[in-house]
DNA sequence: TCGAGGCCAGTTGTGCACAACTCTGCGCAA
DNA sequence: TTGCGCAGAGTTGTGCACAACTGGCCTCGA
């Protein structure tokens, strides 16, 4: 992370940045769940104060990936299986208004960054890695969520993203999942996806997706 | 508000306290949008310092009803039309979802807050208060959100909810609606979706509840 | 008369010290 | 030996003073 860009910029975008940061660091397990984490070191490292950091964890609190507890310290938080149904069980409809609420034309650049992202996932098949998997997903997921116009049905499809990522790294850790064949499965979803983009048929991208993740989470279920 | 019980409180209770009463205010146009929030003037009306209030104004920040801006000010966001629309488009969706999405046996108690509130409603017809019309209409939200086990998509609902609630109570106030007949539609509305929870037809309740929406907010746009 | 520049009051953002709280470990008594 | 209590270190929560910033007013010069 860019520690000197931090002066120039306002109040509001360092408290983004940080966010995002720190977010990735507890989806990446660079944060392991229950780990603690102390606001005077992360304030040391991103060199400000508690003050502006806490309203950072404050917002991280409130979606769920840490949980502060006063006198104790502030834990990563554990995703239970309930709670992973749960959010996955959403996300399979979400995935279908995402290409159904205020649909965005496909545009060029948009196929180009699918397209840079199915070339990665190829990649990987040959030389598998667990974070860029992740990284890989992530980026595919904040490209599809392009598709729509409907910023609210975006911010929630984001959270909802990030609130149970870090399972299915968990999952591969614990040698529960295949990574080798995770990345075979994902670059063919990926190849699917993308048919479906360039012949812009947005309802079969929709339900496309909602197949992936519905077989996703029946593998993690393993 | 209840000043006194604030003591007795852990601080995280504090702030789901203080956020809900601020978020009224602001639904109820008690804080009008565009208007300054001082967050001094409130610190001290709730007898605390700025630091624990600025968590609840950041957290309503992220919520979008406030806007806070260095050296200028916190202003009540007003909400434009395209925003609405998209909210209103996203709201139809999930009501369905309530219904669908890990559905919970409708009980005895909730049958009965529904009725009370179908009371409340018939009430306002003889009587018509804005006000109170806000209060039943949340009040009969939060009842009929009880439908689903979903928690992420509870709190979704609730968000979206509470973004743009303001703005019926907006337009009444404005006589771009007509209270008395809103009073009326609520009433056989209400009485719709009790009957269609007393025979238990889950679904019936969610497309009910999707035209009421649909219908409320073609009733704005003019 | 008009415009530019700076001063000032007021606001949000930050740093820091301390309060409130939890947990661990040690000592002491039964 | 075991249980209790207490003290100390370490953590999050709070209050307060000041920094950073904005917008309007006022002054001064052309």
């Amino acid at each position: 992370m860019d520690d000197a860009a931090l002066d120039t910029m306002t109040a509001r975008d360092r408290v983004d940045l940080l966010h995002q940061e720190i977010r990735d660091r507890i989806c990446l397990l660079d944060y392991l769940p229950g780990s603690r984490l102390s606001e005077t070191e992360l304030a040391q490292e991103f060199g400000i104060s508690r003050t502006p950091l806490r309203r950072v964890l404050a917002r991280l609190e409130d979606e769920g990936l840490l949980r502060s507890v006063h006198g104790v310290g502030t834990m990563v938080t554990d995703v239970d299986y309930a709670e992973l149904a749960q959010v996955y069980r959403l996300r399979k409809e979400l995935v279908l208004l995402q290409t159904r609420l205020d649909p965005v034309p496909v545009s060029d650049a948009l196929l180009a960054r699918v397209r840079a992202i199915l070339q990665r996932a190829e990649g990987l098949e040959s030389a598998p890695s667990a974070r860029e998997f992740m990284r890989m997903d992530r980026d595919m997921f904040l490209a599809l969520l392009e598709l729509t116009d409907n910023a609210p049905l975006r911010q929630m499809s984001e959270r909802l993203y990030f609130r149970t990522a870090r399972i299915w790294l968990q999952q591969v850790t614990a040698s529960h999942i295949d990574l080798m064949q995770e990345c075979r499965i994902y670059a063919r979803e990926a190849a699917e996806i993308l048919n479906a983009l360039e012949l812009g048929d947005l309802d079969a991208v929709g339900h496309i997706r909602r197949a992936h993740i519905s077989l996703s989470f029946a593998r993690m279920k393993g």
